[in-house]
DNA sequence: AAATTATTTTAGGCATAACTAAATTATATA
DNA sequence: TATATAATTTAGTTATGCCTAAAATAATTT
């Protein structure tokens, strides 16, 4: 058995790993909120489990084993965070915190009992995709909001969920996965969006718009 | 914030103190499965905290700020065991094991939605009473089944949790709380209780009949 | 009361996982 | 190319919480 620590390291050296390529100490240091010389203790032990490659200076990259694991937790993670949301009713800015302390205890059967209650799904409250238990990651293919143009209209496909005041102020916006709306203009020089959800307007500055992701992309429109 | 640790060294303090009189250093070493000096040695540190008293040789006893502790967690203990059960199908022989990694990382947020859907209940699957959120412990007043004599009736009021596979050996008889039975005979020389529940026979052993607590017991039947 | 037995405490170790400070290695700049 | 800067690693420290072995204390027996 893993401990927690370790496996916290994992997830991260994941999802570091999906985004840019290279994974180095320090990135992971700061990712994981410790200094570096602690990541390099800790990437030192997962090498010798076989969990992780490493050479000095070169950054780490997970095994085929060590990336198991890392899905595994995801895959506890984002579970429960649907569950929370839906069994119980903790709003989404408050799952993130709760499932973080919870992936590290949940026995492999309760969570197969909270995806059947959930229906095997694919995705958490914040769009995130749901790794399933051979660690499959269904795709979402989305573009940044950032990316959007005038006239063009979407739906939400996914949003960072690590935040939980951008949260609350995405829900008072009505902004989940799946909500459809409509750019309506994106303001010169940079600067703010003006976008219309289900016939109510709404400003979403571009820091916000850079933590939204979109599918179902419609054309711009050109009228 | 406490440890994990303390927190367990506190309910079992509780626990220990509920049944006997005076914990021992060695009797709550025991307990935990741990050596004596380990016991010392978080002894020390609760006294630290003002959360037991302790005098060398004397035994160690709660202050009011340790059973509050104690009981905050035998109260995550028993609503996570009633919830996984009830919600989530867990079998009755499961869920204990499941909470007592559970217990020491649920928010009381996360708690007190689970009381609510469980319509604020007083005791666990196992019949044990649920402290309320002043930790007020509700009573239950039964008598053990081993005092039990031929013919008289009663209902299941509280069974340990400790031992799983006594645990699934009742549930084969259907010995839930709130079940009723009859004594049909106890075996001379401190036989085993053959006892009648819903028109099925059962015969049960005087070491499983220890285990078992029983409340709503009729008189003798004077046939 | 003295000796034996049992309990409790102290002392010293180990593993985990963080830290700081110093040394090393790589990269960027002059 | 030499030097300055940045990143990484090593070495040594701290804290938690467990362990074993030995010493100290209390309780029981003779």
């Amino acid at each position: 058995m893993l401990t927690q620590a370790a496996e916290d390291y994992l997830k991260s050296i994941y999802k570091l790993q999906e985004k840019g390529g290279k994974v180095s100490t320090g990135i992971l240091a700061e990712f994981l909120d410790v200094k570096p010389a602690s990541a390099t203790g800790m990437i030192k032990k997962l090498k010798s489990m076989n969990l992780v490659i490493h050479q000095r200076y070169q950054g780490v990259t997970l095994t085929d084993a060590g990336k198991a694991v890392a899905l595994e937790i995801i895959r506890h993670h984002r579970l429960l965070e649907l569950y929370l949301n839906k069994a119980l009713g903790v709003p989404w800015d408050g799952v993130h915190e709760e499932a973080e302390k919870l992936e590290h205890v949940i026995s492999e059967d309760v969570e197969a009992r909270m995806d059947e209650f959930l229906g095997y799904p694919t995705a958490d409250p914040h769009g995130s995709p749901i790794p399933d238990k051979n660690g499959v990651v269904p795709e979402i293919q989305s573009i940044p909001m950032i990316d959007l143009q005038n006239g063009q209209s979407c739906v939400v496909a996914e949003v960072s969920d690590n935040d939980a005041a951008l949260l609350r102020h995405l829900g008072s916006f009505n902004l989940y996965p799946g909500t459809a709306f409509r750019v309506i203009e994106v303001a010169p020089f940079d600067g703010p969006f003006t976008i219309d959800i289900a016939g109510q307007q709404a400003v979403i500055g571009r820091e916000v718009a850079k933590n939204i992701f979109v599918n179902n992309v419609e054309p711009i429109d050109t009228v």
